[in-house]
DNA sequence: AAAAAAATTTAGATTTGACTAAAATAATTT
DNA sequence: AAATTATTTTAGTCAAATCTAAATTTTTTT
């Protein structure tokens, strides 16, 4: 399906609210686009026409099957994206979304696999959002903090909550960025530092508020 | 200066077009944009306006300064996302035109910083096309089959002109990829191999045949 | 259940970029 | 240098996506 990028932030932006309410009404719409009541209805008539949508005037609508899907494809771009900027280019993951919002509209299937492919198939955003994969299935993953992480667990690093250069200094230090494979080995009582084994690294000690930053999910 | 996609298009288009004769003509735009004169005429007066275009109708046309830089931001972009395309996610060559095309015209200043240095300032393209550096300056450099790259000197390896998987697993024995650093140590003339150093590995000989499909340029 | 308020849709305009057909200008040929 | 041909521009449409203002429908209030 070819769809225009005004087509895409429709299909987006409705996704995300059906989340919330079971009929999506136009009102709510235009408030999320930031855009006027008149012109969400004159894309909602043409997204029917295209067999995306569920909508009976006046009644509010939803996406159906194939809207869903192409929300989900649109989504995966977007996250790998969001992925790419912050663990390759080490941009600071609050600047991203707005350069992610451009990058999705690339459709190439090709691209979007070798992107994934060579991310190392990410499957949580640097906000923490899940990243729906080839298929369209989200992973049911939520990020934990490293230092509520369970033992001896493979964790992958999926965000880093504070973005300041001493705490860029101390990550570039241990060797810890978005993606990185990381193991908590043991905690100690008395000031709460882990020992920790991160990649193929040998295992070495943080302190508990380093770890409070570094976000992990279950690998 | 914000522009549209077809804005830049029409920018980059004539760029091109001006490289060979002094006043670009409508015709000949439009064949290159594979559009028609009419439309071109009307976007010719849009870009005089936007004071991007040196134009007086009936006569031609060319870019003023301005016109020039946005030119060479654009090419900048599509020839670095051609790099990230081939050198980072392994695409063939002759695929990468059509999607760096889109690529492009997300202009983020940062995006553009940080791709650059997470490629390594690449200096041609994959096509060996030069990539402008940030202040629109082209390097003036050529690609060279390794066979005819002089010896002793820093070479980097800019395209490979044998897309196959034969190649593909040579090249990968070698750990030679675009980007790569390469100094050729001497030639047997005997059946014309080589022996190389690429970047920190020990020396070793490479066949004729295969020296011929890397392209390489003076570091 | 009628009136008032809120939400949604329609009608008509606007902007951007493209198109066709006709008119204007430049270049070439005789 | 006049006529023919080629090129370019203008005039008028069109489609996509937006907007404002008015009309319609639904919801809420009295």
């Amino acid at each position: 399906m070819k769809l225009s990028e005004s087509e895409e932030n429709y299909i987006k932006s409705i996704y995300k609210l059906q989340a919330n309410t079971k009929k999506v009404n136009t009102n709510s719409l235009a408030g999320h686009l930031n855009t006027k009541a008149a012109s969400v209805t004159d894309m909602l008539k043409k997204l029917k026409s295209k067999k995306i949508l569920e909508y009976e005037r006046y009644y509010g609508f939803r996406l159906n099957e194939t809207g869903n899907k192409e929300a989900l494809k649109i989504i995966r771009r977007h996250r790998l994206w969001e992925f790419f900027l912050v663990s390759k280019l080490g941009m600071a993951w609050d600047k991203v979304h707005a350069i992610a919002e451009e990058l999705e509209h690339v459709s190439s299937l090709e691209l979007v696999k070798k992107l994934d492919e060579y991310l190392g198939r990410p499957k949580l955003d640097p906000h923490g959002d899940p990243i729906p994969d080839e298929k369209g299935e989200m992973p049911e993953l939520k990020q934990v903090a490293l230092n509520l992480f369970p033992f001896k667990k493979n964790g992958i690093v999926s965000s880093i909550s504070n973005q300041t250069s001493e705490m860029m200094k101390m990550l570039d230090h241990y060797g810890i960025g978005i993606g990185s494979q990381i193991k908590v080995l043991k905690t100690f009582d008395f000031d709460g530092s882990l020992q920790v084994k991160i990649s193929k690294q040998p295992a070495c000690v943080i302190s508990s508020g380093f770890a409070q930053n570094i976000f992990v999910y279950d690998d």
